[in-house]
DNA sequence: ACTATATATTCCTATATGGGCATATGTCAA
DNA sequence: TTGACATATGCCCATATAGGAATATATAGT
């Protein structure tokens, strides 16, 4: 079996760098395809091909308006991910206290050598 | 160019649910790949494979115990996943309110209607 | 050294890209 | 209708899977 395609969930879809970048453009507003391209410096046809993924997976949301297609990012669906990610949070929260008590525990043995170094 | 590598970074990395499942289990406590194999219902050198990408982008730790190794998740290499995808915590935060507040304007109309009916 | 156990790697195949380029589709304006 | 503008799609290619099967590597025990 291949890859999961990049339209399975939103996971698969903000793997690609580029489709993150879109993601952060349109979140602040609404913008039309050439403002990306633009403003993102990419060919128009790979700005096209990156949103019909993203709103494949319902990423972002698209209405029209004349000749032009404006598109936003829907920040609903990026939450399934930041609370996955967030599970792990007590686990790293963890981690780093683990780290500082080992860090204080050496520094406890340091000092004591020296006491002993000074008597 | 063909889609990034599943090592080039935790994104990509954490893209395939597999390999999600694997680092929930393994967030818990550090476990042999035969235990995965068991828990998860693969195959071994499906996860020895799944394996070796988590590690390459620092998701996973391990070491040696005997003809075992023993694998167990890195927090801390979610952390950043969490972070981009918190980025966007204050849009969807906004949009929720958007949809309350014309949830709310809705019933005020309705409200309004009822009143001038009964009158 | 030899055997059993635990993991990792290799080879194969079907599939899904992402970029570049050309082209199709859709919409406004005169 | 014709032309210009905005966006989407189709095609080709190089690349990277993920799974299955077979095999290689490493380590413990006898």
């Amino acid at each position: 079996m291949a890859r999961a395609a990049t339209t399975s969930d939103a996971f698969n879809a903000v793997a690609e760098p580029r489709r993150r970048e879109i993601l952060s453009y349109l979140a602040l507003r609404e913008r039309p395809v050439g403002d990306i391209v633009i403003a993102l410096q990419l060919e128009q046809p790979s700005v096209s091909k990156h949103l019909r993924v993203l709103r494949d997976v319902g990423l972002v949301r698209m209405r029209r308006e004349g000749r032009r297609k404006l598109y936003r990012t829907n920040a609903e669906a990026i939450r399934p991910l930041h609370e996955w990610a967030g599970e792990f949070e007590r686990f790293w929260r963890h981690q780093l206290n683990q780290v500082k008590e080992r860090a204080e525990a050496k520094m406890a043995e340091a000092n004591l050598k020296k006491k002993k170094e000074d008597s």
